[in-house]
DNA sequence: CAACACAGTTGCGTATAACGCAACAATAAA
DNA sequence: TTTATTGTTGCGTTATACGCAACTGTGTTG
């Protein structure tokens, strides 16, 4: 399949504007894409004149710009599931107190596509947008747990807990499975723990996953117990109405 | 200044995609695009293999991928005024019970880059980006008015309360300048009513905008009148932190 | 303040790659 | 099955994207 070069170069531009915090230059981005200053800099130009880029404050440097923002909205609205659940994750901070998120699957990684915040003043954010790993998160587990994607290949440590062995997850996988659930202790972020279920579609395939997350501080062991019916519940009642709706 | 044409149409491959919500295939887009068939099909699959497009589930039409979402994180990431917002938007939702909106100018436009839901079950909602008029929303009227950017040309009217002259523009944006905040008494969305005051940085310049939303019928002009101290209060606090921390 | 160093832009010729054509493949409709 | 429509691929031509080098602009240093 042959590919247009020079769209592949311009969004490698934009691939590496999003990774640098402040903005790059002409030349350092020349070099990073193998190519002279001068095409680099007609790249960041037609870029910048349909506004995906944007000059720094500035004036030499340049970095992604709003119009990117707009085309995210367009991407998060197509998605029916977004707005259906909105009132469930509301319905779960109001039940646990917690921080309440809607993920899918996207690019190997669970994708936030949604947030609800608790008015605690100690409370785990996560933006829209953000991705985390599939095999540390309760919202990832479950997407691995009830989806067909594909494993992934190398688990890094994020904390002491964890897992890291490709049987541990094929075995935490099937637990996942037979309770419904899936629990995040601490094996993402020291001090965080979640849990999360999976939304169906009316073809009872996996859309996404709703949960919770609070730290460790508050939601002891126990409490995720306790949490794990109630999210359950408000889980099915999404799946219930996405069927519903079809 | 020249431009990549195939970079061109690459970007606007992605602008017409933002427009149609459930995708659109190769033959319509080459309609679109004035080109090829062909060429068309070259665009998409560069964009796809880079993850800017998906295929729809039907598996033939094409739409803006998630990658998108991942560089708009990247844009609002950058702004150091969100972060430092979020907790003041929370107080504002706590002190008036309403939704808290924060907002920057983008494209002649008013670019929401934050919000903070009140628990009401009636509430306006406004997502992270989208874009809302500068003329008739409380929120662009203090970007206009504190901004140096140029008058919007032409004044749609989108409610009966609407200002659609630009003397009664320039009348009002004065106003606004007088009392420090301004003030959507229904002009955007019938039976809706907002106030917002500017956010200034160390150098007195604007980077934002922040306010409140609610419905007419619990927030009527008289309260609104009531909270405008809270607001310009909370405003204030708030520039005073981005002063402070330069 | 001059001299310099470095970043960014523009003109130009060439080699390349993007384009349209048309044939082919794949899917949906009749 | 036939037919209509949509998407993909090989190929030759021509347009265009590229690198080079000169130029401009900006900030830095002696």
């Amino acid at each position: 399949m042959s590919e247009i070069q020079s769209l592949a170069k311009g969004l490698k531009v934009l691939d590496i504007m999003a990774e640098t915090s402040d903005g790059i230059g002409v030349t350092e981005l020349a070099d990073q894409l193998e190519v002279n200053k001068a095409t680099a800099s007609r790249l960041v130009h037609t870029l910048l004149s349909y506004g995906f880029v944007e000059q720094a404050p500035d004036g030499r440097r340049y970095q992604l710009g709003p119009v990117l923002v707009q085309l995210s909205r367009s991407v998060i609205n197509r998605m029916p599931l977004r707005e259906t659940a909105k009132s469930y994750l509301h319905k779960l901070v109001r039940v646990t107190g917690e921080c309440a998120h809607l993920a899918i699957y996207a690019q190997g990684q669970a994708l936030y596509i949604d947030q609800v915040e608790s008015d605690a003043s100690l409370r785990v954010n996560a933006e829209v947008g953000q991705m985390a790993p599939l095999y540390c998160t309760a919202l990832g587990k479950v997407l691995l747990a009830f989806g067909d994607y594909s494993l992934p290949a190398n688990l890094e440590m994020r904390t002491a807990a964890t897992i890291i062995t490709q049987e541990e997850l094929a075995l935490e996988l099937k637990k996942v499975r037979q309770q419904g659930f899936a629990i995040d202790d601490e094996e993402y972020d020291e001090g965080v723990r979640c849990i999360a279920v999976p939304v169906f579609d009316f073809r009872n395939k996996i859309v996404g996953a709703v949960g919770i997350s609070g730290p460790a501080a508050r939601v002891s062991l126990d409490r995720l117990e306790e949490m794990s019916s109630q999210v359950i519940q408000i889980g099915q009642e999404l799946t219930d109405r996405l069927k519903f709706k079809q």
